[in-house]
DNA sequence: CGCAGGTGTGCTCATATGAGCGGGGAGGCA
DNA sequence: TGCCTCCCCGCTCATATGAGCACACCTGCG
């Protein structure tokens, strides 16, 4: 038997609302209500859990900015993420909703970098994007975590990020120039032995925050995959492989995957990025949808700045998910 | 070393949203949340301290039905009531919104009238329509508090009124066929003094709860102003008369005015009225504003049913705090 | 270098609150 | 009528909560 229905006529109601509004509006005990409409603290208790079970009384949760905080939590809840932060925006300009990404991402990062920090960007246009917002920063150590892909309509590359940061914060960089992906695990292997990028990776285990790039293994969803051949994709793609995460491949169920492909990438490892404490992605556009998913599972990744469209696709999947 | 948080960013603004959730949309205990959130107790409530200052959670009353719960409760506070209800409804058309007022009060009457009380019911359109609607009432006498109006427009009569709601009940009916007002002083003692009449106003000190009429004293918003004579509405008119509840005048600061006209008048009088536990009337309508001031301030009236218009300027104009 | 003011944190203790229990009234049924 | 059952109510007692206090840390100033 459940409560909710009709069976309270309207001067029920109406004391149930101003019980309600005394004391979530105002504030008041529920001894001075009780006082004040003459019943015991017992049957003002029951009338307000009433009031909340039948939803007469509701609760918003929402803020001037352009923070939904609600569905941030909830995002964040729900995936079990460390952080979440949810844009809520019209904006559909791939561009644009990266400066607003960017710009969350970058207050998210000012506010929880602190001075025992190391922090790691990897290459992304949605970290140039934050990198460019980021006003502020504790100072700490900059260390670039992946090599950069230098394409036609980006200027930016890695190495200006971490450069650009790590002045912004007055810590010290560790950057190096090296692409991203190599034609083969040989260079891969001598570029790695370069001094710069050498130091670079012995700072990799120090790093206790990230920002990291995402992208569904998919045409134009990844950097990364428009940037390798045929073949390299194909395999890839043969081995499960739906995100890359800054380089490090994951699978649908959050497995990470090693291939061949992998030895050819100048990047964190798999296993190094697991032992960040947090590492924040800034994914968007409805088609990332699984590729967040298999990331989140894997647990590499446990912040997300987002926006609202993606997040509520995302708390859809995972509700289905759970019903089934 | 603890975070240098900036004021307030993103990461603390997410936090909160998520204690606020399980705070108020869970209902967690302040205990659990700081033991999930790995936070002290205090820490937690300052948190939900702050974010209920700082209108991060919103709390908002409502109902699927047709009442304004919010506003019923405000209006019943604002004006010092017993009951107040307010419909929600964008009805305009008198009838219909009688209609749906006399609904309502039907609801409420059947919920508040117990087999203890004695009803009084006088003539008006809005009780007629009250009856109407009425479908159950606990057993109880229900008697006649003024003569009847008949008018081309209105078939019933306050004898059909009172005989139905009766019959419905199951207790006594105490009614009488006389008009609500007569010509002169000397017809309305000898009416007065008629059995039925006699019996009816006899029980009027045992009335426990009534149902009214509320008129405001121009043309067209008392029925009972439009049956008077020119000389009659003129004298009332100046001794202060705003309104009339039931053929009971009253003045703008609430006063019960007596007047040569109130002999010639078959209803219940003021004295009798005060000693009535719930008066409640039904007034729609924004030129009844005043009216119903007036019919509340004299403490005659204590319950309303309205409909949200009018509770919004009853409210605006309460909370100016200067009446007119 | 030391000191005062401000801020944020967690403590103590009195009070408010929730869970569970038993009493008693209303209504159904023999 | 008498009994039974359900539901509503207010109590007890353990727990949660709020107000105020003390302390640590930061920061600006002498």
């Amino acid at each position: 038997m459940e409560p909710s229905t009709n069976a309270y006529g309207p001067a029920q109601l109406v004391l149930t609302a101003s019980i309600a509004r005394r004391y979530y509006v105002d504030g008041r005990s529920k001894v001075e209500i009780a006082d004040e409409f003459q019943l015991s603290r017992f049957k003002v208790a029951r009338l307000l859990d009433h009031a909340r079970s039948s939803g007469l009384v509701r609760i918003e949760i929402s803020h001037p900015g352009s923070i939904d905080l609600d569905l941030s939590a909830r995002l964040q809840e729900s995936l079990g993420l460390r952080r979440a932060i949810v844009v809520d925006t019209p904006e559909e300009d791939p561009a644009a909703l990266r400066t607003q990404l960017g710009k969350a991402a970058a207050d998210l990062l000012s506010e929880i970098v602190t001075a025992d920090d190391v922090l790691g960007l990897a290459w992304a246009r949605a970290v140039t994007a934050m990198t460019e917002q980021l006003t502020s920063l504790a100072p700490v150590p900059v260390v670039q975590l992946t090599g950069a892909l230098t394409r036609p309509d980006v200027e930016a590359n890695s190495v200006e990020l971490v450069r650009h940061t790590a002045r912004l914060s007055g810590g010290p960089a560790y950057l190096f120039y090296a692409p991203l992906v190599v034609p083969d695990a040989a260079t891969a292997r001598a570029l790695r032995q370069q001094p710069e990028v050498a130091e670079a990776i012995s700072h990799f285990e120090s790093v206790t925050k990230a920002v990291v790039g995402l992208g569904s293994w998919t045409a134009g969803q990844s950097t990364l995959f428009d940037a390798m051949d045929e073949k390299a994709r194909e395999q890839l793609h043969r081995r499960g492989v739906a995100a890359d995460i800054s380089g490090v491949f994951v699978s649908a169920d959050g497995e990470a995957v090693q291939s061949r492909v992998t030895d050819r990438v100048i990047a964190i490892s798999a296993a190094q990025m697991a032992a960040i404490d947090e590492v924040i992605a800034i994914p968007y556009g409805m088609a990332k949808v699984q590729a967040v998913r298999a990331a989140v599972r894997s647990g590499l990744v446990n912040g997300l700045v987002t926006h609202s469209p993606l997040a509520k696709a995302l708390l859809d999947e995972t509700s289905l998910a759970s019903d089934g």
